[in-house]
DNA sequence: TTGTACGCGTTATCAA
DNA sequence: TTGATAACGCGTACAA
């Protein structure tokens, strides 16, 4: 077992109270030049490392901050975190990573857990299943600092960071339509999160500008994830030819995976048959054999966005509830038919 | 700010003591029905969270283990913490995650810091950098269960769980001369890395074994990514023509993909003009205009294996060190010019 | 069944 | 400059 070098020890071991040694330990000015030597010295070769376990119950600050995201292992995850871990990083915060795996009963846990070990704030990105709105009102009587990114629950009353989602929906969908599509689908994710409603709002939006018809059964539950879009694609492809949809918009790079995969299935092949766009620009998206036409979302910016400004809630620079949106950029490539 | 109940204020509220408050809450026998009710009732009133601060400065153990990787991005690191997260929470551990950046000073300061915090372990895998052996000697004598994944230090004397590196290696360069090449270089890694050190160990013997030249000026270090690897295979590009090797091997994909650039900047031609493989099957390696050979790494395996490892060695099962291989699995395809 | 005393490692406060 | 004491929130050990 490891045991551990306390301040009491080193402070017997020089026949000195403890309360000496922490001083020398934490650079206080009060302190004789020759005790402080004495004490560095001893502390060093006693292999002392100070116990913020106990520090941070006395001052009840832990300088650890909770994040929870709901997959870890794509591209968009990872780049967030970078993000996030650099600031912290510069700010000498240390990150608890937990990871709801789009479980939302797994969220709250983990969001309990953090809570438990009292971190500084959280950081949290839900799962596509998170509906319990009063979970997180609770939460927020409970005064611990919490921003959202990316997945975020709007009515919360938390801040949230995240891209201009229905900016560029409604951006990549009119470039569609720019381009002479006009029955145009779209895999939609579920509404409960930002990213779903804002992203079918912009697509809404671009459509109705454009007087184009929306049709119901062209609005399909897809998820976020690669085999919710190679199902809805399917049910899009089973359509009668001349309801079947000739452009697809889906709610995420994944999503439209899933649909490229559906769509080579059925023998047909983008775009020429059917046009398909993504959003978030997955690593993939570009080498693809028909490299996807997406947006760019800088998910490294989100993560630094978000920890700037949990942070700064944290250290009480910053009452205000807001909603910040990083630009995204659109990449287009040739799965749109338009290069 | 928020202010946290305590087992105190319950047992004040409900003019009881803190003990019996606590005997409650970690659901002990020895409790009146109607006390655990009442108490149950203010505790969720209250909107009481344990601290585990407090818990952890009592019993010496916070449930919670430190991770630091060299960097977050790209897929081989996100999938590997999957498997570690995944370990931990099904028994009930909270990670860490810390970022060395490529950094040996930043790797040494994080884990300070882990150690401070009091988690009950450490996983590492090494910045390029790493070479200060007598730190990892003065880890090892404070007790604290670590455990090396991926990217190790053979000599610090703690247990490592990576893939078949040596085997590996001298399968995919057999593979090459099997199928004709002679003249194959080599993109190594840092020597004082446990990968670097055994992909070239497993080239050498492949080569030796087949009686092949090992040219000095073919194995070249690159380092672990892209831009080390383009400028390694530029050098090797630089070699008159008849010095020029057929065929390289490159330490890791990132490095291959670098080369691949090279290769092509200079108007060659993959694998006609020079055949190149790669290792750890980078999630584009499939994607790429010629797919790229390589060795497929599962990430989450290790992820997994070596929280499993670092587990025991905390649960006290396992005292020894040991040296945890994976198993890796080749993935042929265009790249080496043999389908 | 319930309560009291004490200690975990640290620091703020006040006294010497 | 240094030291004694109390407190942070909790649980163990013992007593009532």
């Amino acid at each position: 077992m490891s045991s551990n070098v306390t301040l009491k020890q080193i402070a017997e071991a020089l026949g000195i109270s403890a309360m000496t040694v922490s001083r020398v330990i934490n650079n206080k000015k009060n302190v004789d030049e020759k005790t402080r030597k004495k004490v560095l010295e001893k502390a060093k070769s006693m292999g002392y490392t100070p116990n913020y376990l106990a520090k941070s119950l006395v001052s009840n600050k832990s300088f650890t901050i909770g994040v929870v995201v709901p997959e870890i292992s794509h591209s968009f995850f990872p780049e967030v975190i970078r993000g996030i871990e650099e600031v912290a990083y510069q700010e000498n915060y240390q990150l608890i990573l937990t990871h709801s795996a789009e479980d939302a009963e797994r969220e709250k846990a983990a969001i309990e857990t953090l809570r438990s070990k009292r971190v500084d704030g959280i950081m949290i990105s839900c799962s596509q299943f998170t509906s319990d709105l009063s979970y997180f009102e609770e939460l927020r009587s409970s005064g611990l600092p919490v921003v959202f990114f990316d997945r975020c629950m709007d009515e919360a009353g938390f801040s949230c960071v995240g891209v201009d989602d229905k900016a560029a929906a409604k951006k990549i969908t009119q470039h569609l339509i720019d381009h002479g599509y006009k029955k145009i689908a779209h895999l939609k994710g579920a509404q409960g999160l930002s990213i779903g409603r804002r992203r079918l709002e912009g697509f809404i939006e671009a459509m109705s500008e454009n007087q184009l018809e929306i049709a119901d059964e062209w609005i399909v539950e897809s998820g976020l994830q690669e085999k919710g879009g190679f199902e809805a694609m399917m049910k899009l492809l089973d359509l009668p030819e001349d309801k079947r949809p000739r452009a697809v918009f889906a709610i995420n790079d994944p999503a439209a995976f899933g649909a490229i995969e559906a769509i080579r299935e059925r023998g047909l092949v983008i775009p020429d048959d059917i046009a398909i766009v993504g959003f978030s620009d997955d690593i993939r998206a570009e080498l693809l054999p028909v490299p996807l036409t997406t947006v760019h979302q800088p998910a490294y910016e989100v993560g630094k966005k978000a920890a700037e400004t949990l942070l700064s809630i944290i250290n009480g620079e910053n009452e205000s509830v807001e909603n910040i949106e990083v630009l995204t950029q659109m990449k287009i490539r040739s799965s749109c038919g338009v290069h």
